[in-house]
DNA sequence: CGCACTGTTGATGTGCATCAAACAGCGTGG
DNA sequence: CCACGCTGTTTGATGCACATCAACAGTGCG
């Protein structure tokens, strides 16, 4: 039995590695050579399934691993001491999670798979002696927590200075344009969480967004009716956040 | 004249150093031996005055340098393609400016001096060089790039979830803080930044912040006269935030 | 089939934005 | 020196966007 057992994580670990993962395009390798792809391989023991509904790692745990995301959705939330949640972000293939952990060792949000998901554990003390050796690699994990920073960043304006409407836009663009780097459509895509996350996401209450989808509806925007998204006018979406969007030079 | 010139520089240089520099302890050597903090010298090839007013980098300009604060006050801001400011933070003394700028080689914001100030310019790629040889400074920019994360979504809470008497209590709390830290009083300091900008910092507009002010002033929490802070009641402050403050387990 | 959960829509209230005016501080020039 | 304008701050009156409370519809699961 032991030996059936190392014979499928044999199988599993040899599915595992980098250089065959479909997500390698927008994951931690982008422009590693495929000798330092493979370097990177040796650092992933497994993959690991995370059920729907299942916490990967709670605000408090120790740091041990940064997590690739290979398959489904996540979301990271964090918790007030009343109660309340804000939703930090939501985490999708290719996109990592953990970074906020590095600042002091220990996780500083909880994430939760949103679907049945499979992410990549990347042994963070491990990672970071691989990317002394790598110096793109290093890089490329810098370049991942500055793009972390912007991000943020981006949804301080949206809290900061826009209205319902157009931040349920901006969400509904941003989502779009994520998927459509990962070769789903841009159009059409259904909804991995509820109301009541998007309005902690968004600063809002769920019923605003209820009423923001019938808005962006009666305006022949999109079409939503429970998780479905069907965007209709793209342009008219983006004239709809655009003017309260980040100006980027160049 | 180019010898006197020079001799100038040296002084200056000299004058500029990392281990003879008051704010060490805050700032990207915490931790590192006196022979690396020597090597991070070598880095810094002078220190920049940053008169009031003055723009220390703009949104799109290419990353040429990190900048360690080393004396006065700064804020960073974004804009909107409309002309709508969105304040990403203030930086004083120890802290780093131009961290998102690493994720496309563009600083992702602008920087202006809000005092008479001085920086220390750390050019990035030597930086990046440097770091690959002190593993323990590599460690210190993963880290201060992910406490910069979680500075991030502490203000998504605050702008996802409270209210504006709140928001302006934790301002407070946390300008006391920090300032603490670096040796100055907590309990009475004067603020860098007007009405407008804590404003758009804090997601609320000028005269909102005015009418917060006077609340805590009426609660006898603080007193504010113009630009002038008094905490007087340190704990009642906290109570304010707490509750919708952050749960950090242990 | 019934129950729980999620989403939708309506009625009402409130916290903040907006508009407006007065005031304080401060440097400039007459 | 004071008059002046400029900028930043304070306070009041009013309106509106979103929260809150509540009822109901749709969906999926045991």
């Amino acid at each position: 039995m032991a030996e059936s057992n190392s014979q499928l994580l044999r199988v599993h670990t040899l599915k595992s590695v980098c250089s065959s993962c479909s997500v390698l395009e927008l994951c931690l390798p982008i422009g590693l050579t495929c000798g330092e792809v493979e370097r990177l391989d040796t650092l992933i023991a497994q993959r690991v399934k995370v059920k729907k509904g299942t916490v990967l790692y709670r605000t408090g745990d120790p740091l041990r691993s940064l997590y690739a995301v290979r398959l489904g959705f996540f979301k990271t939330s964090i918790l007030s001491v009343d109660g309340r949640e804000q939703v930090t972000g939501f985490q999708m293939q290719g996109e990592m999670l953990g970074l906020d952990a590095i600042s002091n060792d220990h996780y500083a949000c909880n994430a939760i798979a949103l679907e049945d998901s499979e992410v990549c554990p990347l042994p963070f003390s491990l990672l970071e002696k691989l990317a002394h050796d790598l110096p793109s690699l290093q890089h490329n994990l810098n370049k991942l927590l500055s793009q972390e920073i912007v991000r943020d960043h981006d949804m301080l304006l949206l809290l900061g200075n826009m209205n319902a409407d157009e931040r349920l836009a901006a969400f509904i663009l941003n989502l779009s344009q994520r998927l459509n780097m990962r070769g789903y459509s841009s159009k059409n895509f259904v909804l991995r969480m509820g109301r009541k996350a998007i309005g902690s996401y968004l600063g809002l209450r769920l019923e605003t967004i209820c009423r923001s989808i019938a808005h962006l509806r009666q305006e022949d925007l999109v079409d939503m009716r429970g998780r479905n998204v069907t965007i209709l006018d793209l342009p008219g979406l983006k004239q709809k956040v655009t003017g309260c969007h980040r100006h980027t030079e160049q």
